[in-house]
Formats: structure tokens, C-alpha cells, sequence
DNA sequence: CAATATAGTGAACTACGATTCCGTTTGTCA
DNA sequence: TGACAAACGGAATCGTAGTTCACTATATTG
């Protein structure tokens, strides 16, 4: 009963993905509050086949959120499968959370989702965060056994204080480094 | 040369706090993108009223988040007053943050100007914020004294993680628990 | 190389919400 | 109590930005 979709026709399937670029770019640099009228002036393009691809802003911003995510889930698996003893479960899932969250700092669609409301932006990429969270549980199990977390960390905890280390990125306040917040925050996942 | 103004009249006086109780609520409710039309009526004033004593939406935000961070710095130094020997003032620190937070939690106005952009709201509480760093730096110096802190812990790393401790606040994601999000960042100050 | 479904265009439309403005009301003070 | 400055009210205005739509252009396919 699965709808096999026709494929986009050529120039469709182009100007979806400049779209898409255009839409990360505008969006990382003006933030939520960026217009339509721009993502469609930068992707050289009319409003109207934004419109065409994305029935609304919200429906865009989501899909950019959802390929975020995508990558993330991938990016996590992958490590996982890389790890070889529990010992290293840790360290490998601190290079996860590192490398998200510098791709986060440059994309300003993603942290309006992770951080201000957005509620439906977020559920559109329910699927793709879910499997970020059990591989993320899988990391912790490991670790857990190594002895290299608190025994109590979940994976939601570790999802928000992502979601705190994006906030920090967004504030725009030069004294706020999320770097260090990142550290902070994986230093409280350490047993004590 | 400091310009004496003329107390408010008594009326005046009482719709500018009646303005502000409202806009409290209001925008504890719908967070800031509440209107308002909502705030006057909540206030049982009309919009002009609002207007006559804010001249911007910015404004009347600005001015709640002003207060907020009065009544955090005022409460940080009373803290900070009441601290016996070096080694209570971590506890202490802990007392006024998680005071402050429980707060905040009630108040998504603040949570805005923390956690998203609105430069121009954060910068009218400048004074205040400053304050309160400033306590803090007090209480780190002692509980670094004491050996109660990483050494390396400043005042801006509060400020950070507390903000970070907000964003968790206003996601409305029932499994993202702040309190648990604030005891993890404490436990991130401890020394190792 | 038609025929045609698919896709693109951008001016115009809309909705929404902040802000203004001026006629009316009220507190204050002599 | 009368005069008047201060404050209020809320309908009307205005700007903005998301969204639509009628028309044109073009990729695909036989």
C-alpha cells in the first residue's frame, strides 16, 4: 500500500537541495526570524517553488532539522560500532558529543529547535532522535560497566545538556564560550 | 544635574504595577510572544496605558527582567552576608541557585532574555547582572578557599550554566527535567 | 518533435500584532 | 470646587512577512 513516488523531475530535485542550502545558510545567519523572500533570493529561485517544496517556513526548518539529526544518529552509530573495549565507550561518546555540537554552533535552524519551543520542528524528527538516544543508551551501558560514568546518567540527561550547550552558542554574549560548557557538562557525567 | 521627576500620580502609579503583574502572567503563560493587547486586558487597562508607561513591547520585557535580576542579586548578597566559615559557601552558592532557578522556572519572560537572543532586553540589566557576578565571584573566592570548587571555576560559568539550566525550562518536553539538568551543573563545579 | 504533466515565478493578498492618536476622564492642588 | 495637567481608552493605522494563485516555462516521454 506504500505510494511509490514518482521521482522529482531534474530541475525540481536541484532546486530542493539549493533551497535546503540556502534555507542553513539564512537561517544560521539572521536566525529563525529570517525570511522566506531570502532563502528564495539566495537559492536564485522564486518564493513560490519554496513553496512549492515546503508548504510552510515551519515545514522547511523542520526538514533542516531532521537531516541534522539524521547526521547525528549516523555520526553516533558509526562510533559506536568503532568501539572496541568498554573502557573507551566513554571517551568515544565525548568525541560524539564534541563533534555534534560543533555542527550545531553553525547552524542556527537546529538550535532554534533544540532550544526555543519549536515544538512541531522538533517532533518532525522524532524518528531520527530516537535512534540518537538508544545509541547514545548503548554508549552509556558500556561505560556504565566500565565504570567511566555515573551509574545514574541517561540518555535524555545527555540530550539536555546538549540542548543547554546550544543555548549557550545562540546567545551571542561573548563571555558565554560553549566550549567550556561543553566541558562543564561532560565532566559532571563523571563518576565521582 | 539629575533631572528630579515628579512621583507618578496615584492611579498611574497603581496601573504600572498592575502592567507589570499581568505581563508576569502573561507572558509566563504564552511566553513572548504573547500580545500586548492581552497584557492590557489581564491588567484591566487599556493598550494606550500600557504604552503611555512602556514605549515598547522591549520595554516592558526589559523592565521584568530588570527586576528579576534585582531580586536575584539582592538575594545572592543577603546569602552572601549570612556565610559563616569558607567552607558553607558552596552550599550556600547552591541554596541561592537553586532559589533562583525555581524562579525562573515561573517566569518565561526571563527565560527569554536568557536563552534567546534579545540582546537589547539582557543589556538593560546590566547593572543588576553585574551585581550579581560579582556576588558570585565573592562566594567562589571562599569555596575555593575551602577546596569546595574546581579551582578553575568563575562567575561566568555560573551564568552560563544556569542559562543553559533556563533553555531546559521553556522546552516543554516532559522528559527534560531542569532540576535534574541543575544537579548535574553543580555536581560539574565540584573538584575532581 | 509534439504533447503534457510538472515545475517555476513573483506580484498581490492576508493576517496579525505592535504602535499611534486624539477625544475623554480623573487626580491634584490652590 | 474649579482649573488643568496627567493619565486613560481603544478604534484605527501601519508595517511586516507568510502564503496564494494565475500565468509562463520546461523536462520528460513516446
Amino acid at each position: 500500500m506504500i505510494e511509490t513516488e514518482r521521482p522529482l523531475r531534474a530541475d525540481a530535485r536541484r532546486n530542493r537541495d539549493r533551497i535546503l542550502e540556502s534555507a542553513r545558510e539564512v537561517f544560521g545567519e539572521n536566525g529563525a526570524e529570517a525570511q522566506i523572500d531570502d532563502v528564495a533570493r539566495r537559492a536564485g529561485v522564486g518564493v513560490g517553488t519554496v513553496y512549492r517544496h515546503f508548504p510552510t517556513k515551519e515545514a522547511l526548518m523542520s526538514e533542516l532539522v531532521r537531516r541534522q539529526f539524521r547526521l547525528f544518529a549516523d555520526r553516533a552509530r558509526e562510533a559506536y560500532e568503532d568501539v572496541g573495549a568498554d573502557d573507551d565507550a566513554f571517551a568515544a561518546l565525548d568525541g560524539v558529543m564534541r563533534h555534534n555540537a560543533e555542527t550545531t554552533a553553525g547552524d542556527a535552524a537546529v538550535r532554534y529547535a533544540m532550544t526555543s519551543g519549536g515544538h512541531h520542528i522538533w517532533d518532525q524528527a522524532r524518528v531520527e532522535q530516537q535512534e540518537l538516544l538508544n545509541t547514545t543508551e548503548m554508549f552509556l551501558a558500556r561505560a556504565r560497566r566500565a565504570g567511566k560514568v555515573r551509574p545514574d546518567t541517561q540518555a535524555t540527561d545527555i540530550a539536555m545538556l546538549m540542548c543547554g550547550v546550544c543555548s549557550t552558542m545562540g546567545t551571542g554574549r561573548p563571555e558565554f564560550d560553549w566550549r567550556r560548557h561543553l566541558d562543564l557538562a561532560i565532566e559532571a557525567l563523571r563518576p565521582r
